[in-house]
RNA sequence: GGGGGUUUAGCUCAGCUGGGAGAGCAUCUGCCUUACAAGCAGGAGGUCAUAGGUUCGAGCCCUAUAACCCCCACCA
């Protein structure tokens, strides 16, 4: 092995050795028990972020330890559409090249939208691939694919001939100036100055007025109704009756609503159902009519009467300058509020109603309800249990179709001389009815969310059942993204229950997101973010990956920082020579079986904590602690294994030659396979070095566990030995390049096996051991343990007047912890409440102090 | 507006069903000890956000307050 450790050297010719060798792809195997995840598809456009090398390496780790375990580990990779946001992307390079899909027509957009997917599809997977991830490549997927294809149609279809998909209405965010309707996602919100109109309305049959606030008096010609709180006491009487509309002079109820706020404005609203979402919602609430004055583009449409032909601008200033005449205008305030713009072109959003295609949710969401309350389905964090049981029981119907040109179609055709709707699985060649063969295919797409619902089970082969399906589904855990519980997950659990009649997955981790070092969101506008990429090119995968888990807790948010990187690689680099040291020593020596060796203290030591970290790490894997088990492994190897296994081994070695050879590879062999899923790519390197192993770490078992219960008592005692001396050699300045002298008494046989570690690890020339005390140099330091005392002369250290100094403070600390042991003991609650075992760990701790306050005060 | 989270050493964070405050980094001191200076050894550093409460005992449980953050819905 190289002396310095240079990942660029070897992580592309592993991952091509693992490709080639096939071990990422699971086979269907009876004899093995499954286990799957599938990968949240990221959108096809995308480049590998931060997010990304965090979310899907939880995954690879996770499904590399399950495939060491034994298991037949399927990780199914694959990309999403994601229509609404390829299409933006689309279009803006249309308008830099000077054209538009208007212009280009649906026929050439859709062919220049699956060139762009093409052009894409590599890159987020080659970035995959060089961050390790042992995805079985084979079955990459993609939303828009043939199978996700039948997969959407079927469900349609199964869906619409259930009654569940209706035609119905709804606001969306249109821009005029587009001709589309938007997204949510592309809506920016801005904070206008603008005002508050007071206007007052008159309460039919009365010469009383009742007064409403509006940001938006053009769309009055719109109104319906007016409404106020039902607990408003102001209003109580007047509930029920009308009121005329100004300039319109129309009758209008008074309706009373919950949605209105009392302390707002007037806490009279004035609802226009056609072009606020709001409104509209508290339109069907109370049956109210739909009067839509503003059209497509902008402009105030014929039902807008006088008003007709105006820009919703100009409509505003002139009707309030006519309720103003009329009268009606009660004052205007200054206000400020929050208005949506289209993200393109910045034009103010026009809330629309329109007709869109629903999916009845009432029916689907009550099995979804069920197996999460049961626990079938088990969100790791519960507080997500809650953001998910809120949002179902409180679910509205699913709005699926989207006004763009790309994704997903609707498996809808009307005949256009009969009008018969005909949704089935196969497109229809005629009409069923009237024979014609004029049918229009409905022009509205699919929200993207439609097929993502699908994804566990088409990329397993739905709507074909698959010997897959049977094998892998239900798969075992989904490693998802807060934000996205009800859009996705939500979605996905309700559309395995209802398709294939099974959950989609048992667990779900809802992982949090890396921020930069300042605790920021790492975004695109902020420029903030790191490119994993730049940090592997200068420090590694492996060293990016461990260092995203070292010490996180993977389901709350964490930070990034190029410094943990390279703390990271430096951590990689002492594993590098701790092995180089190994394989230094056990060259030309046959390595035997640990179980069939002569062992030494401290390889029973370091054996004992190595059975200990195993236990410990399952169990942190189990709880998908992954960040904590990390922690754990780093800390083993580091301190345990590296600071203090292997020192105390060189007093071992020469003596023990097969033993210690021997451990030193069991331990490090153990280590290597459980830092595996975390670092791939280094330990493969070294694994493959080591004189006993197989073909690969990858596919290698899982550590078990030895079966022996080691002693490692006797070591322990001896670190804190060693551990004593060395504050006294640092207190009394002795630089580590000098050695001292020391006398010993030795109360327990076996540690007389130990000197050596003492006087290696301690820096001291010789360990003479004495009978008794009276033989000790006067003029020393006594250090006094439970079965063994060490005398430190002063001749051998330079300093010798700090001694009276630590000799005093250590007197007062253990006059303070014997005091606190006896008031803890005196306290007739605690002795007659707290637990047996502690009260008697007190005591001993009381008599322990006690006889070395008297050694010491002798 | 609704829901959730965080607050522990200078920094980043652990701290299990309540039973003597922990790690890493930074800092300071001493060491190039034949695996590693991308290293080794040691030290200093904390009213556990604030105020109450429960308990023999609270970083942990309860109540209130403050600051910061996230998600959802977006206010006439």
């Amino acid at each position: 092995m190289e002396k310095t450790y240079n990942p660029s050297e070897f992580e592309t010719s592993i991952y091509n050795n693992w490709l080639g060798k096939k071990y990422f792809s699971a086979k269907i195997d009876k004899s093995k028990k499954p286990f799957t995840i599938i990968m949240p598809p990221p959108n096809i456009t995308s480049k590998l972020h931060m997010g990304h090398a965090f979310q899907q390496t939880i995954q690879d780790i996770i499904i590399r330890r399950k495939r060491m375990q034994g298991y037949s580990a399927l990780w199914v990779p694959g990309t999403d559409h994601a229509a609404l946001a390829t299409e933006y992307m689309l279009c803006k390079q249309l308008e830099n090249e000077g054209t538009s899909k208007e212009e280009l027509g649906r026929a050439e957009f859709k062919k220049r939208i699956d060139q762009w997917y093409k052009d894409y599809k590599g890159t987020i997977i080659e970035q995959f691939k060089r961050m390790g991830y042992s995805c079985d490549w084979d079955r990459l997927s993609f939303t828009m694919d043939e199978g996700n294809c039948n997969a959407v149609r079927k469900v349609f279809v199964h869906l619409y001939k259930k009654g569940w998909i209706y035609k119905g209405k709804r606001i969306v965010n249109w821009c005029p100036k587009c001709r589309s309707s938007i997204s949510d996602a592309e809506v920016e919100f801005k904070d206008v100055p603008s005002h508050l109109w007071h206007i007052r309305y008159q309460i039919e049959g009365t010469d009383k007025y009742i007064e409403v606030a509006t940001t938006r008096p053009e769309t009055i010609l719109g109104d319906t109704a007016v409404a106020v709180n039902p607990n408003d006491d102001r209003y109580k009487d007047v509930v029920g009756k009308n009121v005329v509309l100004p300039l319109v002079n129309k009758l209008i109820p008074i309706v009373a609503d919950e949605y209105v706020e009392m302390d707002f404005g007037t806490g009279v609203v004035k609802i226009t159902p056609a072009h606020d979402p709001n409104d509209f919602e508290v339109g069907l609430r109370h049956n109210l009519e739909v009067v839509k004055v503003i059209g497509d583009d902008g402009v105030m449409n014929e039902l807008a009467e006088d008003y007709a032909g105006l820009t919703r601008e100009e409509a505003r200033e002139r009707i309030v300058a006519d309720l103003k005449t009329a009268g009606n205008l009660v004052k205007i305030e200054d206000y400020s509020h929050n208005v949506g713009h289209c993200e393109r072109c910045k034009t103010v959003i026009e809330p629309l109603i329109s007709s869109q295609w629903f999916v009845k949710m009432e029916e689907l969401a009550k099995p979804a309800i069920e197996v999460v309350e049961n626990g079938k389905v088990r969100f790791m964090d519960e507080q997500y249990k809650k953001t998910y049981l809120n949002w179902m029981k409180n679910i509205k119907d699913w709005c699926i179709s989207r006004q763009i040109w790309s994704g997903h179609d609707i498996p809808i055709f009307t005949c256009d001389d009969c009008g018969e709707v005909i949704v089935e699985e196969t497109d229809p060649a005629e009409c069923p009815k009237c024979h014609s063969h004029n049918l229009s295919q409905e022009l509205d797409k699919l929200d993207t969310w439609f097929s993502s619902a699908l994804w566990p089970i088409s990329t397993l082969g739905y709507p074909n059942d698959t010997e897959e399906l049977k094998y892998f589904y239900p798969t075992n855990v989904m490693v998802t993204a807060r934000e996205i519980i009800n859009l996705w997950v939500a979605r996905m659990i309700f559309s395995g229950l209802e398709y294939v009649g099974e959950i989609p997955f048992r667990d779900i981790v809802i992982n949090g997101i890396v921020k930069d070092a300042n605790g920021k969101k790492m975004s695109k506008t902020l420029g903030n973010g790191t490119d994993p990429i730049e940090m592997i090119d200068k420090y590694g995968v492996d060293a990016l990956r461990f260092s995203v888990f070292d010490g996180v807790a993977i389901q709350s948010d964490s930070r990034f920082s190029e410094k943990k990187v390279e703390l990271t690689r430096n951590f990689i680099n002492k594993i590098w020579n701790a092995s180089r040291y190994v394989l230094m020593q056990v060259e030309n020596v046959e390595i035997k079986d640990i179980q069939s060796v002569n062992l030494t203290y401290a390889d029973k030591w370091i054996l004992s904590e190595l059975n200990k970290t195993i236990d410990s790490v399952n169990n942190k894997f189990e709880k998908y602690d992954i960040g904590m088990a990390a922690s754990e492994l780093k800390d083993f190897f580091w301190d345990k294994f590296c600071d203090w296994y292997i020192e105390l081994s060189k007093c071992d070695i020469a003596e023990n030659k097969e033993g210690t050879c021997a451990t030193l590879v069991y331990v490090l062999t153990q280590i290597l396979k459980m830092l595996h899923p975390f670092i791939p790519f280094v330990t493969e390197k070294i694994y493959l070095e080591l004189p006993v192993h197989d073909e690969s770490i990858m596919i290698s078992a899982w550590p078990e566990k030895l079966d022996i219960n080691f002693d490692g008592e006797v070591v322990e005692s001896v670190r804190e030995v060693i551990g004593a001396i060395r504050n006294i050699r640092a207190e009394k300045k002795v630089p580590d390049n000098k050695k001292i002298n020391a006398q010993v008494l030795v109360k327990k046989d076996c540690l007389l096996d130990c000197l050596k570690y003492i006087s290696k690890l301690a820096l001291i020339n010789e360990i003479p051991v004495v009978d008794n005390e009276e033989s000790f140099e006067s003029n020393s330091v006594k250090l006094t343990f439970n079965d063994i005392i060490i005398n430190l002369p002063l001749d051998s250290m330079v300093d010798s007047g700090a001694e009276k100094e630590r000799i005093e403070k250590e007197i007062a600390r253990l006059k303070s912890e014997i005091e606190r042991s006896e008031r803890l003991l005196s306290n007739a609650g605690f002795v007659a409440k707290a637990p047996e075992s502690l009260i008697n760990a007190e005591k001993e701790k009381l008599e322990k102090h006690k006889a070395l306050l008297a050694e010491l005060t002798k």
